[in-house]
DNA sequence: ATGAAAGCGCTAACAT
DNA sequence: ATGTTAGCGCTTTCAT
């Protein structure tokens, strides 16, 4: 591979004068700008980024972590991130952490030595990971879930209050034991949508009973709280799952077990899935604003490498029920 | 930031020393491998990767360059590939070219400047990207399609084995005007998808007349395709929809004109949807074994970056037919 | 077993 | 406007 001083003998200039022109100084002789130029295509020339990342001690790249990326919530939001971020002149590297503190563990250690320019994160949870990021000088912008114990700038919807709009709205269909399935405790979207569940409960009179189950955010999680509910001896009559897997789940079991949606199962998710409106009962759902979520977040991030001092801010977007067939009575 | 030579000062060695331990070399004094690892941990010292691989010239990161995260396909490839990265001391990078060649070649152009230590690329067709990858020294394995005039490593499933099952599939279902909706021409996936399709057509007494619908291959231009075959004077009674995406569109572009399915439209799908199954009518597709392709497609590149020379091996992985109720009649 | 020193490829003072 | 030079942080000969 041709270097910086290679196309600068082919020209017969000096490699700062290459770099000038290649970094786009206007204070190079036309002349000579035209002559590197002829070199660097000859030679089919590529700047080391490696090198210039060090020289300049900073990088154009961003790490997003997400923890799943076969939740479409999570692509959908990164679709908002990359447009930002390649309009302020960054690139996106997209990093499973797979709902695994290790994995996420790993992903931060190597955004942070690869000196990165910035880090969007959804957290799995792993405080260590949550602490490197916060000990180091790297921007960070949390994204769907508060980062343990991270006084960082976040981006989130509402999740309580789309979770008891939800409850209401099975509530208002005549339901009336309502269970919900929940994420792993510790994760904020998994806590604040069972406080929201319990919150709508809590306002009936007489106040409902919360049936909770507890699970991963994953399918087979969902399947598997679903299952249990349904021999359970108080059986509910409706379920509010806390996110689009596990309702995917949930929506599997109660296939397999024949039981009729919205007749014997009232069901609303949060999150809101691609085909909601093609499977059958249509699904009901908590919608977030995606897109939006992820721009907002590529901003503050643009805005953080620019200004690192400052308050953290943090954004709370709207979420929104969009009423099917799935929780009709 | 502490640098290697702050680790050396505070644990009274030198810097190689250092270097030694971090790097495992077991010809250091355990004392000093003491003293080196509490410096470390004191002034919480983190390598720079940057500054490693400038010195060592290579890295240890694997850009994957997929055309479209939001292709449950391409997401699920990506954890084949993760794992097995993973394993072999790599880190996977996801970029999304989301079918635009104008932002695959960007992608490109940083996976050679960052000294990727790899490439895995789906291509979205664009030649000047592959030129690029194949005039570098990177390592690169060509996934779901063929790269453009490309002699390289490549994983791919039996496109036109698969169109023709589906196909025939139809056919033998009773279905008499088939129509096939395909992606853009130049696109292997596309035309060899196309090429089944007309085979077994042709294969009927008297022959099939084709009936071939192009779009790129997203959900509107399914949408938008089925509507076309709709208002067609030949109007078929079944579709072979050459990918996932196209498929949701056109179900929902059949849902929209009221059309039955399978009754007045017999539906089959190439690429599997993770909730096939849970759509009424279940849909019929073409199941890819996408963890496995992901996970050859990593094992291919792992080789090819133990042995830069050598001859491309192209691995096809079958395609297998999942039949049910959108194709019945 | 350890240290000194060179250099990966580039950019940015500084000098002219 | 251009060139000279130092050095980003690390690894790896080469000497000892």
């Amino acid at each position: 591979m041709p270097t910086i001083y290679d196309v600068a003998r082919e020209a017969g200039v000096s490699a700062a004068t290459v770099s000038r022109v290649l970094n786009g100084a206007r204070t190079v002789d036309p002349a000579m700008v035209a002559r590197v130029l002829t070199a660097v295509r000859e030679l089919g020339y590529r700047p080391n980024a490696v090198a210039r990342n060090l020289r300049r001690s900073r990088t154009t790249l961003w790490a997003v972590i997400i923890s799943d990326i076969g939740n479409p919530f999570f692509t959908a939001t990164v679709r908002g991130i990359e447009d930002v971020a390649q309009q302020a002149g960054y690139s996106v590297v997209l990093c499973n952490s797979d709902e695994d503190p290790a994995k996420e563990e790993t992903y931060v250690a190597a955004a942070l030595s690869e000196q990165m320019a910035g880090v969007i994160i959804a957290s799995s949870g792993s405080a260590k990971a949550a602490k490197s990021l916060l000990d180091s000088p790297i921007p960070v912008v949390a994204i769907d879930r508060q980062l343990p114990r991270g006084e960082v700038d976040t981006v989130v919807v509402d999740n309580e209050a789309g979770a008891r709009t939800a409850t209401r709205h099975l509530l208002d269909a005549g339901y009336r034991r309502i269970a919900c399935v929940t994420g792993p405790e510790g994760v904020s979207t998994a806590d604040l949508r069972l406080r929201g569940y319990t919150a709508a409960l809590s306002e009936q009179q007489p106040p409902g009973e919360p049936l909770v189950a507890r699970t991963d955010f994953r399918e087979q999680g969902g399947y598997d709280a679903m299952a249990a509910l349904l021999s359970s001896p108080e059986r509910p009559d409706a379920v509010f799952v806390a996110n689009n897997l596990m309702t995917v789940g949930a929506l599997r079991c109660l296939a397999d077990h024949e039981v009729r949606v919205p007749g014997e199962m009232g069901v609303v998710g949060f999150d809101e899935i691609p085909w909601a409106d093609l499977v059958r009962p249509s699904l009901t759902t908590v919608a977030q604003p995606t897109y939006e979520l992820g721009r907002m977040a590529a901003r503050l991030l643009v805005d953080r490498i620019a200004t690192p001092a400052g308050r953290p801010a943090t954004v709370v977007l709207p979420a929104e029920l969009r009423a099917r067939q799935s929780s009709a009575r």
